[in-house]
Order: structure tokens, then sequence, then C-alpha cells
DNA sequence: TTGAAAGCGCTAACAT
DNA sequence: ATGTTAGCGCTTTCAA
């Protein structure tokens, strides 16, 4: 077990300075080509590594993204850090993750800890939890600090930074506008993220392609199911509503769970029943009959995050803040007619 | 925008001496009760946290761990890092995570660049082409030099560091017991990880089921699939053998897959063909039949990579290695018969 | 061509 | 009770 190597040893070694040692290893011109190359010698034969704390404290940039994100195990959060980690890597960043578990406590006690020196700026997107609550002192914060952040995905008007979302209504719209041209009359909505930005968001666009097609708004056909609540029970409900003829279920657990339900009511799928689902993941593609999508593009997602991040950290302090808005695109599978 | 401030701003507020602000902030007897209480609530007030990289300097730690993990879209490695983040959180430890993308070269530079003083140990599973191609020097390398080291899952004979390893042969041998108690004849082996240690064991447990059962081992019943080929045209091939009453699938995808191919061949399931299926995800529980899975326990692994790991880096620093060998559990569902 | 010194923010041993 | 000094590992003026 050798100890790591310091510009110290390498200076002892060779009876010089630590500042020539320093200054020979960045190959400066400084420095008689002869030294330059024995000191250059040594120190990749003993595999010496410039103490990236050490260069952090100088230059007080720590070249690290704090990236705090609801939930790993939702595929769509998943693709988006991948995204982030693709983009950072190339960029040089390092990346500390932290998952707020949709916790609004989590999330600001993990904000508010690595505010403390070990990273130039943040991206994340709210804990459910969080945009219950409607509580953002913990964002104002960082931003008043000047520690610059990006949101992604569930964001907030109230705070004034980059934010990166999926155009969330122009999706659902789409896929409303979608089923009813495939001759769907009735179409539900079935939403267990309604106190999500996003959710409310696909509520919005699903209404909007209802009217724009002259169809009214029925308030029974929308379905607000909450965690506590039996999904499959509330969708007994719904479906004793026999006219039903279309879903569209804003994300993909509902949307397998549904399928479920329906197949086994005896509903033809597409002919009788047709389904949409916004979705992160590969489940709508493995079960039968496949499930058509509006695909959120995540991992793209990600990357437009950190570029945007990254570009603030060097240099662009002074931009104003962007939104990027990210369409959705309509991946037609099975579950709809053509 | 106001900058962070330090304990030499807090010094100049109330002309004390930088040493005489830190020893009030931690509360020391040395000093007055006056003065600690002023200075106290100034730093409160102002929001002082100490700068991490410099603590890091000093004490050439930084509570900071490394997690490389492979390709977190998957589902097992997901749930790993949720554990692996619960536990590191708990423990005042911060993630700086990479994924190695199932890359050789990746997860050799991601190793070599993380080791620059940022983190103080690793956890990682190996990458699909570093078990192919065998080459472990960068994990000697970095046990050379000091840096604690915790394998997960992936792991290799090669490098003696701590480990936590799922029960992989057991797994795969109670599965195949399970299948031929209940009236499994002919058992295939599905297998598209034979290039993964994990792959490899699994196998072993499937052939000592059946010699234990003297049943004879059948090599057209050990299906290894490539990347690159087909696997729905070799699924197709092997199912042309109408003898084969059971299927073992190594992980989930190859068992959702076949599960969709046997059902179009009208095979009453789990009458005629069982089917049984290593597991990350939920995919398994969605489709119809749901799948029987043996259970991974991935959370806890991670915990556990992260309790020892973080043992390890505090003071058992000369504790023998140990691996740690987490059991699986079957979780009996209706693609296997009762 | 090389070295000395200061400083990034902090702590701790050692004065005063 | 408070201050001085040194040092963690490094870069960068400025001096020699």
């Amino acid at each position: 077990m050798k100890k790591r190597i310091t510009l110290k040893h390498i200076a002892n070694q060779f009876d010089v300075s630590i500042a020539t040692v320093s200054k020979a290893l960045s190959d400066s011109y400084e420095i008689s080509a002869k030294t330059k190359e024995k000191i250059q010698q040594y120190a990749k034969e003993h595999h010496y590594k410039p103490n990236s704390v050490a260069l952090s404290l100088l230059n007080k940039k720590t070249k690290t993204i704090g990236v705090i994100i609801p939930n790993i195990m939702n595929n769509f959060f998943a693709k988006v850090f991948v995204g982030i980690e693709e983009k950072a890597t190339e960029k040089g960043y390092s990346l500390i993750s932290c998952i707020s578990n949709e916790s609004y406590e989590k999330e600001v006690k993990t904000m508010e800890l690595l505010k403390n020196g070990t990273l130039d700026g943040f991206i994340l997107s709210l804990a459910e939890e969080t945009q219950e609550k409607e509580q953002y002192q913990h964002l104002m914060n960082t931003i008043n600090e000047g520690v610059p952040m990006v949101l992604f995905d569930r964001v907030t008007d109230e705070i004034a930074c980059d934010k990166v979302i999926v155009d969330d209504f122009e999706g659902a719209r789409n896929a409303t506008i979608h089923l009813i041209k495939t001759g769907c009359k009735r179409i539900a909505l079935v939403s267990v993220i309604d106190n999500l930005s996003v959710g409310k968001l696909r509520a919005k666009g699903y209404e909007k392609a209802l009217v724009e097609n002259n169809i009214e708004i029925d308030q029974k056909l929308i379905v607000k199911i909450g965690k506590r609540e039996d999904f499959e029970t509330a969708m007994k409900i719904v479906l004793s509503d026999k006219s039903i003829d279309g879903l569209l279920c804003l994300e993909e657990s509902s949307a397998v769970q549904s399928l479920e339900i329906v197949k086994r009511m005896g509903y033809l799928i597409p002919d009788e029943m047709s389904i949409i689902c916004f979705t992160n993941g590969k489940l709508p593609q493995y079960v039968t009959p496949r499930i058509t999508t509006i695909s959120q593009h995540g991992k793209y997602i990600g990357e437009m995050a950190a570029s945007i991040l990254i570009d603030r950290l060097e240099g662009g302090s002074d931009k104003p803040f962007q939104t990027k808005v990210v369409k959705t695109s309509l991946i037609e599978r099975e579950s709809t007619r053509k």
C-alpha cells in the first residue's frame, strides 16, 4: 500500500522547491528542459495525481454538480440521470447524487448539506411532497446564495432559474387528439399524479383537445386517484360506464393496471377500448397488447439540463434564465387503432 | 446574491482572530461565554457553513464514496443504489456516482479520475466488458494505493477486497428444484448473460439441482444467447423440442419475451410450460400470467455494501476482508404450478 | 532557471 | 481568554 504522492515528496526527491515541481509538471517555460524531464518522468512513474481537494480549495470550484432525483426506480428519472451523467463526464464534471425519495424534508436537508462548498451547482426535480406543500424557500435560498440551479420536469414558477421541462400539455393534447381521430368517442383521463405539476399540465392538454374537437368535458371521465385509494376498485367504478372507449393514463403503471382490468372485463383492445399512456419505461412494450405511449425523451432532458448548468458555471452567469421545452413523441403500438 | 461567509469574515467583524472564531463555533471551553454567544449568533444569522473542501484537505477525508454502477436502467442496480444512498446518508457520507455503461474503458477511466482525493472509498459492480476481458489491473491498483473498495454482485476472485454478492448458485438451484417438484420433466435454461459471473453461477446451480434429482444434463437444454443473436429466432428453435415443459430464465427480459413466444405457440401456462426467472424489476409482476421470480433483495445488498465500506473507512482498516452472501427468495406467482 | 511567500478555509498545538 | 503559528496540497506572483 503506497501512499499517494504529493508535490512535496517530489520536491524533496530532487532537492528543489515545491514551486519548481509544480511548474515543471505544468510544463512551464520557466523551468529547464532537464529539470522538467526528470520531474515529469518521476511523477509518471510514481503515478502522481494532483490532489483535487487542494485544487478545489484554491480555485473555489469543485467541478462537481449536485443531482437530486425524487426516485431513481422511476425509469424516466433514471434516463434523465443517464443523460446528466454522460454530459457531465464529457465536460469533466463529477456528480454528487442524492435521492429525495419524494420527501420535502430530505430534499431540504440534502440541499442544505451540499451547499457546503462541495459543489458548483444543482440539477434537480422537485419531490412530490415539495410540490404538494408548495414550499420553495430552500430553493430561494440556494439561488440567493449564488449557487446556480437547473430544475427539470417537476418545476415551479415561483423560482427564477433555468428549467428543462417536457411539453406535457402538448403531449397530452396530441395523444387525446390521436384517440379522437382513431374513433374514440368517450375518453377517460386516468391520473394518479394530480398532485404534480406535470399531472396538472397533462390534464389541461387533455381538456384542450376535447374542447377543440367540440367534445364536452365530462367530470365523471376525469379520474383522479390518490395514493391511498385502491386503484382497481376505483377503476372498476369508472368502467361501469360502458360508453367509455378510450383511456389516457398519465403515467405507465396505471396504464398497465388498467389494461389488465379492461382485459379481464372482456373488452377487445383496441377496438372496444383504446389506451395511451405517458411513459418512462419498458412496461408498456412488454404487456399484451403493447401500449401506445407518449415518449418523454428522458436522456435528452438530462443532457440539456447538464449543458445548461455547465454553460452557466463556465462564464455565462449573466445570461437570462431559459426554460427549455422538450417535445414529446407519440409511439403507436397495439393499444390504439390505426 | 450573498457570497458565502468564512471564519475570516466573522473574525474581522468582531476584531478577533480566526482561531477564536473557530473555537467559539465549536463551543470550546477556552472561549468566554460572551464572545461565544455573539459569534455563534452572528454565524447563525449569516448562515455560516464550514467549507467542507477545506475540512477535507485538513482531515484527508472527504466523507464521500464513489459508486460505479454498470447500468442504472437496470432495476436491480437501481435498487442497490437506493440502498447505498440510504445507508450513506444515514452515516453522513455523500455519493459520487458514475455509470460505467458496461464499458471497461469507462470503468477504468472513472476509477483513475476519482482517485484524485475526492473520495474515501469505492463501491462498484463490474462492467460486463470487464468481466469478459478479465482485466482487473485498475482494481489491483486501487487496492494497492490503499483505497478501500467493496465489490457487489458482479465480482471476481482475482481481487482481495470486501464483497457483497447474491447467492446466485442457491437461487438457481432452488428455482430448478421448485420446477422439478411441481412436475417439470424437461427444464431448459435460458441465459443471455453467460458472460457475467452471476450468469455462470446460476447455470451451475441449475445443473446441481438436476444432478441431485438424477436428471441428466442435456446440453441442448442449456440455451446461451448472445447480444447479437436474435432472441426470438433462437428461442423458437429451442422450443421446437416439444418435450420441454419448464424454463429457467436467468434475467427478466428474456423471461418476458419467452413468455410471449410460448403463449403465441399455444402453450398453457403453467400446466404445459412453467417459467421462473431471476428478477430485477416489475415486469414479471405485470405480464399475464405473472411470472414466478427469484428475488435478489437489491436494496439490502446496497445497504450492506455501504455499511461494510463505511466500517472499514472508520477504523476497521485492519479487519480481514469479508464476502457477504445474500440469499435469494422465490416469489411464487402464476407461471408455475403449486 | 529557480525559490520564497502568500493564500484558498480550516483546525490544533502552543504561546501569551 | 485569546492569539500566533503551522500545515493540509496546490498555484501564482514576485524576487533572486
